[in-house]
DNA sequence: CAGAATACTAAACAAACGTTCAATGGACGT
DNA sequence: ACGTCCATTGAACGTTTGTTTAGTATTCTG
């Protein structure tokens, strides 16, 4: 897929078709032929620029998790706790992926895969997930924006796994609303709503536009 | 694996058998002959009875949205719109499955794979649930127990993702929380963290024990 | 510019895959 | 008892898989 403009060494082109490949279809259902011919390389070269497929599957994991740390690292150093933090302007991990990458990006896909695998990779990346959303909380806590609740762990669990939610079922959400929820025009529909039920619960009035005369 | 008293038939252990691989690992990456081994069976006989490994995987399907199916209608025919109802009995979609089904039951892991996965199977259950999900919330507002919320279809597609996402991150939510939220101990944990958030948002204070003199 | 290292290809490899087929054995109706 | 059906097996089939190998370009290095 090397066109021109495209400073990328052959070794990354691979590499990155493994990685729309995978994310689109699991590392399993797609064959090393299918990679070396989406990056216009015979096969044989795979093997001699990763040793072997399953090498292959291991540096793209390597390289998801590099990008997504380097966008986590953005994320905290631009301010503190704002993570899922209901005023400030990222109000969600998912809000957060949609604005940093774009639309077609095959992370978000791949990133749903590697979560649900059974591997250490996964376990690992939820476990920082999971402490980045304990430390959310406390910091909305202190903020007194929220309550610790009864059960702090089980909380901050709650709210990520409502986070991952959104990411996880993405394709199947879209069908059903007609809108993309990681999209920006999904984004609109989603966070207030979801805003509303942290802020108020499921009883809660929707809050009032300003100008309402009624 | 047939034991002593074991009645089904061959061509039922074979179904079993796959049902139990398919979860663990995905069709795509089971084969036809561990699935032969687990039966007992030679793998010229898994094609006699499903004509094909995809012949197999369908009927499986089909299997297991047959005993899903059954459940619901046990459910619903309880007693009305009690899902989601913070009231009643099953608060959630996920307690009701962890109520109905044996712990190492191999279906919450077949249906999480079948939810994610791209075909109308997917579409066509998700789509069922997310009915199931606005009957609820629409119940729920007609009770007085929840507002309708700005955009009602979101909100009852944010209720049922976060329902879901408890079912889909079990594993990774054991690991972090050191217990399995669809047991019955993990439930005890899980949901009144959730029916707090969904009763009042994440800034009300947790109800007190009725007996608590502080 | 020579030589060494690296990038890359075409062809072949063994293993494993889903599937087919002929043969066997027992169960059942007649 | 006989013939028919169905369950079941073991061995084979062709295909596809990941990988290896030998050989050819290309690029780097001194």
């Amino acid at each position: 897929m090397r066109s021109i403009g495209d400073d990328r060494t052959t070794r990354a082109i691979i590499r990155d078709e493994a990685l729309r490949l995978f994310a689109a279809g699991g590392p399993e259902t797609v064959t090393l032929r299918q990679i070396a011919a989406a990056a216009r390389v015979s096969p044989g070269l795979v093997v001699h620029h990763f040793g072997s497929k399953d090498g292959l599957r291991k540096e793209v994991d390597q390289h998801v998790l590099d990008v997504f740390e380097a966008m986590l690292g953005e994320l905290t150093g631009e301010g503190g706790a704002e993570l899922l933090d209901p005023g400030a302007g990222a109000s969600s991990l998912s809000e957060a992926f949609a604005r940093h990458l774009p639309a077609d990006s095959p992370l978000p896909g791949y990133l749903r895969r590697l979560l649900l695998s059974d591997t250490d990779a996964a376990r690992l990346l939820f476990r920082r997930l999971y402490e980045l959303s304990r430390a959310a909380l406390d910091g909305l806590v202190a903020a007194g924006l929220a309550a610790p609740g009864r059960d702090p762990a089980v909380r901050a669990a709650f709210l990520l796994a409502n986070d991952l939610a959104l990411f996880l079922l993405r394709d199947r959400l879209t069908e059903v609303l007609g809108t993309d929820p990681l999209s920006t025009d999904g984004m609109t529909r989603w966070a207030p709503e979801m805003l509303s039920v942290y802020a108020g619960g499921l009883t809660a009035a929707p809050p009032q536009p300003p100008g309402d005369a009624r």
